[in-house]
DNA sequence: TTGTATGCGTTATCAT
DNA sequence: ATGATAACGCATACAA
């Protein structure tokens, strides 16, 4: 356990002041450019470690920033964080990652031991259970920037980073409609997560330009749980008339929806045609392969964290305060899963 | 930006001393239950804020430990983090998490971040492509304990939480044998890494005890990337005489493989038998449903964290020391990807 | 361009 | 059971 090296180390060593080899080490303009090189290379030999504690404690500034999302195991969110930590990385960020496994309490935990962190910012994805945003109130207070994507609060005066679910929603519908399904169901999360509302908002306008009325005999809210698929697949085979479209707003409920739909004799895409949320991988390897929309999720992530170091850099002020909402664009991917007239 | 409250504020408020204001706040013994318990509720009243930095610049202990893993996007690395995210919650300690995408240029940045980030231990789990040991010094010089699990480094003297790859790639490549496949191709990834290693080693000691000849012809070490997989499905139907089994130690290569098999024309089990390896999601998915080795994510996150505690703790000197590999259960879990002879 | 002096908020040490 | 004091390593205001 060797003794760790500190700047008056350095400094005795080279016959210059601490203040000199600080300034030195933060690439500070007003210092010479031998002595600084002198300091750095001193520093390597020496094995020198700069002290994170000392400075944050002088500074106020961590330099670390938090991320929590609902759950790390989807490509998706892997890729929103390799997009943030390569921004970060530039900026000279670290990033603190949690998962809320979707749950309240465990977004409540997290955001807690990221405000004693301190973490200089926060970027949010909400968990499915979130049902209010009291425990960010902490953050607000000391003014420390929280950003939301994918998952967003509203009504909380932060920006968010998306993409336009009901448009994608109404894309979704539409493409049901235009392979001749009348009769579409449509499965969702929790109404009370932006992505859910407005992807059902857009299936509602859809049906409306078709001139379909909406029955919420075709509307399911699922927690989208290994055990709940089953429930899904028994609804919507009870339905009557049969339905002919199901839109399943997340892909890995909807590719199991299509193993069991399989199992249970039905055809797809002749018999039920499905749509997916997400492309996922798993979206490519079930059979049929499944229709999807495909979500920025490296972007979003470069976006929002892009977004949060020019707020930290004060470069943005009057900018990100009126910025509220940032929407990305998506795409729905057309496969055999709901491709009932080839061409 | 409210100014922060410090224990100077709590104890010129309560009229006690900072040094009791600190001691009790540590739940330490020797403090007066009575005037803690004051302390306590006057810290909430003010919204007193703990100053790690501060704490930690005296302290030299950070209570942040690092966890570096090859990709986040998995449901067995999501298990294991949510494993040791239990124990280190219950030990009082904060992860920092990153993932290295199997790049050995970014786990070495990983490694230095985390070094410069001071964590009071690092788990580790290694990239695919990492090829030297150098970039774990810093750590090992300063002793600070590095422990490995999953994908361990070995002659580095650190601990290992594994399962026992050997056993499991025997059993797979004895039940493919027991179905009858005598020609069994053996795809994995960079054999300097242990679990592919031992996996090998294991299917070459089911064949040599069944005794049949090891054949280098039928193995093949693949990337595993996307476009590789292709490259898989053409080497195995170049193999001749016709490969009868498949051994992929790789869930999501392997179920590829078998959508692209099946794509060609072959029946799966009855031309082809697959193995896939660690039980992912995806492995419930694919059609047939593949067989795979269950891999003990929780519980391989939980021993690992629950290791590295209490060598902190300065529980187990003696014992951690000592224990070079802990060895978790596994199992093979057959399904119908590799079922020739039902019953 | 460089240096001096001080403080950030906590904890360790020694004392009472 | 409680307190006084110093120290952790760095950054900054001010001075030169």
């Amino acid at each position: 356990m060797s003794e760790d090296i500190t700047i008056y180390d350095i400094a005795k060593d080279l016959g210059v002041s601490p203040t000199t080899v600080s300034r030195a080490l933060n690439d500070h303009p007003a210092v010479n450019a031998n002595t600084k090189k002198r300091i750095y290379d001193r520093a390597g030999q020496l094995g020198y470690r700069f002290n994170v504690f000392a400075s944050s404690l002088r500074s106020k500034r961590t330099n670390n920033v938090g991320v929590i999302v609902p759950r790390l195991n989807s490509s998706f969110q892997s890729s929103v964080l390799a997009g943030m930590e390569k921004v970060a990385n530039e900026a000279g960020l670290n990033l603190i990652i949690s998962q809320s496994l979707e749950s309240f309490e465990k977004e409540i935990a997290n955001v807690k031991t990221m405000y004693k962190s301190r973490v200089d910012g926060l970027l949010v994805s909400l968990a499915e259970k979130t049902t209010s945003y009291d425990h960010f109130k902490p953050f607000l207070d000391k003014k420390i920037p929280v950003l939301f994507f994918d998952r967003v609060a509203s009504g909380l005066g932060c920006t968010g980073v998306v993409i336009d679910n009901t448009q994608a929603g109404y894309d979704a519908t539409a493409h049901l409609l235009a392979q001749g399904c009348t009769r579409i169901a449509h499965v969702l999360g929790n109404p009370a997560v932006n992505v859910y509302a407005d992807r059902l908002k857009g299936y509602r306008y859809a049906l409306m330009d078709q001139g379909i009325a909406f029955d919420p005999e075709l509307v399911l809210h699922s927690a989208f749980t290994e055990e709940a698929i089953d429930a899904i697949v028994d609804w919507v085979m009870q339905r009557n008339p049969k339905v002919t479209g199901l839109f399943v707003s997340n892909d890995s409920a909807a590719a199991s929806c299509i193993r069991i739909l399989k199992k249970r004799g039905l055809r797809i895409p002749q018999d039920i045609a499905v749509v997916g949320f997400n492309n996922e991988i798993i979206s490519r390897l079930i059979e049929p392969n499944l229709t999807t929309t495909n979500y920025p999720g490296f972007e979003m992530g470069e976006v929002a964290m892009r977004n949060l170091v020019n707020h930290l850099d004060g470069q943005s002020d009057g900018l990100l305060q009126k910025t509220n909402m940032i929407t990305l664009r998506s795409e729905l991917i057309i496969r055999e899963s709901s491709l009932r007239h080839p061409g």
